[in-house]
DNA sequence: AATTTATGTCAGCCATATTGACTTATTCTG
DNA sequence: CAGAATAAGTCAATATGGCTGACATAAATT
């Protein structure tokens, strides 16, 4: 694969090239992406796989895990997916038995979501194998670059949760 | 939504406890990194369904017009997809005038890959969009945070493209 | 009593990916 | 040169994870 322009081989950025300012659109950093996030979510795709399971249910399993008791509409507003997809998999983590289902006490018509111990320890496997990569990379760093790192996540996201239409699906 | 445990609401993580180190794995972080990628793509589909496409043309697309001329193995090497897949979405990319293949000079086999003008374009304005919202999130930062996230980045990527197994599809 | 809300479910469709089996050119090699 | 290997493409079947639309049920609200 002789001289191919992506993040592996030879950098396509010369980094002394600084003089010209309107370089156009941070190609570098948008590959960069790609293939770290890439690689971060291919560490529990394997894991995901012995249990037969995707990433759609590391998603739910792991979002249930972090707002134990978390209620059905608020995870689909997390997760932005429709009910009907959530079904499928948390149908799957329920029956074997990695989500418990438990009324609200309040609301009886609620279902609130919680991790079982199977559950939280598969959450934990997960999240242990993908923080280490995470260390790793931070590794190298000095505290200001760890802290430049999250940071520019962090800006990264829509401040405003884009608002759903007034009666889009959980209607 | 009350008391939701993600980035966008209250941050989960007391940044003052410092004390005990054993922490376990940084939930904070990966759920960054979470949001921040869905986010990031979530500009380009936008963009891409206005011309009928998906993020799968986008890749191709992206990563043809970053390295004119690619074979199509290599291109199948960098996206870790199957021919099959790639088929697809190259097939709509060339009848509709994104992409252009040509024979290769000392090897006639290949059908080397090329942006069109128009394809030129379409990468163009995605990147743009793309680079803004990571041009927005670099902006509170100083040099040493800007060079941490992208090291940080860097750093999470595999060295070592994962070995394929010597006869995997391209046999 | 009527309406709204929270949740679930059936059916069908789409996008993207996979495996496996073959075909067609073309190049390389003994 | 004959045969093997390589580059690319194709057909068919399957899996995953999304989607829309249409309903159903129970409980809460008005």
């Amino acid at each position: 694969m002789a001289d191919i322009n992506f993040s592996r081989s030879a950098p396509p950025v010369d980094p002394a090239a600084k003089a010209a300012e309107p370089s156009g659109p941070d190609f570098q950093l948008i590959e960069l992406l790609f293939f770290a996030y890439r690689d971060f979510v291919g560490d529990a795709d394997q894991m995901l796989a012995r249990y037969g399971f995707g990433r759609a249910h590391h998603r739910v399993l792991y979002f249930v895990e972090r707002n134990p008791g978390i209620r059905v509409t608020d995870l689909l507003d997390i997760l932005r997916i429709t009910k009907q997809s959530l079904g499928r998999v948390l149908k799957q983590l329920v029956d074997e038995g990695f989500i418990l289902q438990t009324p609200g006490e309040s609301d009886r018509r609620q279902r609130l979501l919680h991790a079982t111990r199977k559950g939280s320890r598969l959450v934990q496997e997960l999240a242990e194998r993908q923080s280490q990569r995470l260390e790793q990379a931070a590794a190298g760093l000095d505290a200001a670059g760890r802290a430049g790192a999250r940071a520019f996540l962090q800006n990264m996201i829509d401040r405003d949760a884009p608002p759903r239409a007034p009666s889009d699906d959980v209607a």
